[in-house]
DNA sequence: TGTACATCAGTGAACGCGCGTTCACTGATGTAC
DNA sequence: TGTACATCAGTGAACGCGCGTTCACTGATGTAC
């Protein structure tokens, strides 16, 4: 992989596409620094030029990804037609979410999937974009009289909770391998149940009495 | 640390819990057959008289893990009073996965939390017992006659997919780090929102045209 | 318009790490007769 | 009751791997005057 120019150019940027292609099938561990190097022809040590460790690359990389999943969402949500009705719109993110997982499972992990203490990249700047598209829906919701402003406050942790665990159970759990049909079917029961349950009126199941945990 | 006899005595069991101790705090990550045997004071090579390779010791703690969850829901379950109804009991055991989810973040992750192509621990011998009590709270409840057998079958998902996202995301997401009462919060509005959403009579969200994915 | 110089963006080699796993081996234990 | 022998459960050393990161360095580029 010979280069015209002693310098690349536009490393930067290069560094985060290989990342993109490596951890599109092997989630955020496939990454690595001597790797993407080698694969752009390039030192490892060039990388760090541009990222201050690992971490920040994979930051950079996660990034990306949040950017692509909010865009293919918002296509999902306008074929869908669900735009008009506030209630179709937020079944469309949801399933937009979670369709996004599928398709793209090792990307999925890299913008959402990590479990440890290292700082989130979705932290830095604000909220992550497909996120967004949530809190807009469930404005949308609210600003037609749909949900009231009690039941709006809060109500992204439902939501999110719903489809987040469902696409993490798709790709991980019991049904992974199933048809992607049987596996969608499953995906918009979970929608339909946590959006009836959000729009329902002061839910039956609720009268409770307070547990707290241990 | 010396030992009395050249055998162990028991092995198997000291590496499981040896897996268990590193893997709470670690996560499945955390686990390495040198580190465990390490700890023991034994020679790595010990280890695969007892254990194929690493992913059955990963499998082993797993299963043990998936034991000592269920337990813990379980009498999570009997503390709350949740038993007598049906819909408490489902709540209850909602909840219970949280906690114990909020409570071991290491072990859950070990239990539920791998991204990979990998076999899966809870495949064999059948359902995690954590999921068995799930499946047992949402049979009392259509035995109850408060849930339709149409909407029995399949219930099972979203009412794991809204458990499990919302642990994921208190553990990795914006709400890590929260306080707990606040976390707690958000558990219990999400627990119901779904609950709700099942018990819901033909929701009013669903009446929606089908949406395909890409 | 030319040039000195600062800075940018790379190179190449190396360090130390801990891992999973395998090899050939041996001390301890149990069992058949 | 004693003994030969099979098997079980360890040892100790080593292999090869790929990683993140750092060191001292240099060729290329841009800019002030």
């Amino acid at each position: 992989m010979a280069r015209e120019t002693y310098h690349h150019g536009d490393l930067r940027n290069a560094l985060i596409r290989a990342g993109l292609e490596v951890t599109r099938s092997g989630g955020p561990d496939a990454l690595a620094i001597r790797d993407v190097a080698r694969r752009l022809g390039v030192s490892p040590n060039a990388a760090y030029r541009h990222f201050a460790d690992r971490d920040a690359l994979l930051a950079a990389v996660a990034a990306r990804i949040h950017a692509d999943m909010a865009e293919r969402m918002h296509a999902f949500e306008v074929d869908g037609l669900g735009a008009a009705d506030p209630r179709h719109r937020l079944r469309a993110v949801g399933l937009g979410y979670i369709a996004f997982a599928l398709d793209e499972p090792g990307w999925f992990a890299v913008a959402f999937g990590r479990i440890d203490n290292g700082p989130r990249s979705a932290d830095e700047g604000g909220m992550a974009p497909p996120l967004i598209l949530l809190v807009e829906a469930l404005d949308a919701l609210a600003d037609a009289g749909l949900l009231a402003s009690e039941a709006r406050a809060g109500a992204e942790w439902p939501c999110w909770s719903a489809v987040h665990g469902f696409a993490s159970l798709a790709l991980t759990g019991p049904l992974r391998g199933a048809p992607r049909a049987a596996v969608w079917e499953h995906a918009e029961r979970t929608v339909d149940t946590v959006i009836d349950g959000l729009l329902a009126p002061e839910g039956a199941a609720s009268v409770s009495p307070d547990v707290h945990a241990g």
